[in-house]
DNA sequence: GCGACAG
DNA sequence: ATCTTGTCGC
């Protein structure tokens, strides 16, 4: 089963909404991942992010791509979309990935690694959208989420650059990471094809002023933005 | 059965 | 995620 099949499995999964499939995708994956780390040196970043129509099915979704470590922007792009499936904890890649690779078509500058809005593989099978995705599009990615999915951990120090583990299943999946002094710890997880110590270390840099990652703060900033302009 | 539960 | 005003704190 080759890349492409695999996306087209995917993207079926996703049109069918069909949660049992959906859930056996995860499982026959995630052999592939985290998949072994590329160590390519990282120039361009790009942060996903997307944002919703509350009474429909319409998405907005936003690309923001960072020069690294300066952070400046070097390209923006966001799209209308739909999706058919709901928001299931731990299914939602299937929500928001059919959006994602038809973002992703319209993005110029080539990428090194993505940042995604959600878990790598700090999830229950070990396959959060940062990881599948990463996978489906066969680009490094770190999986950087605001709240936990699994796992438990102890509060880091309230410093910014302070950690802690977040295990589950007695395995170390990821890391509370503190982004800024005295703010909610963010929780990062290896997506696909990276480490978690250069997971944290990238996702450090990219917060030089805020709690959230400047590519993904961008992005999310983008598809709101094409959201609200939608609708006038 | 009960509680937890990325966005 | 989205719906929303004011408000507490650096």
């Amino acid at each position: 089963m080759d890349r492409k099949n695999l996306l087209n499995q995917f993207l079926s999964i996703c049109k069918r909404k069909d949660y049992k499939a959906a859930i056996e995708f995860q499982d026959k994956i995630k052999t592939l991942i985290p998949g072994k780390p590329v160590g390519r040196r990282i120039k361009n970043i790009c942060g996903l992010d997307i944002s919703f129509d509350k009474g429909s099915n319409r998405v907005f979704a936003a690309a923001s791509m960072h020069s690294f470590p300066d952070l400046a922007i070097v390209e923006q792009k966001s799209i209308k979309a739909k999706t058919e499936f709901p928001y299931i904890p731990g299914l939602l890649a299937f929500r928001e990935g059919p959006a994602i690779v038809e973002l992703i078509e319209k993005v110029k500058s080539p990428v090194d690694l993505f940042i995604f809005d959600g878990q790598g593989i700090a999830h229950p099978r070990g396959a959060g959208i940062a990881s599948m995705m990463g996978l489906l599009l066969d680009k490094p990615s770190i999986g950087c989420a605001k709240t936990r999915l699994i796992g438990e951990f102890k509060e880091p120090q309230n410093n910014k650059g302070s950690s802690a583990d977040l295990i589950y299943n007695n395995r170390i999946v990821g890391k509370a990471l503190r982004t800024r002094d005295n703010v909610k710890p963010v929780f990062v997880s290896v997506g696909f094809k990276i480490g978690l110590k250069e997971s944290l270390d990238i996702i450090l840099k990219c917060c030089p002023k805020y709690r959230i990652p400047e590519p993904i703060r961008e992005a999310h900033r983008l598809s709101n933005k094409l959201r609200s302009d939608y609708k006038r």
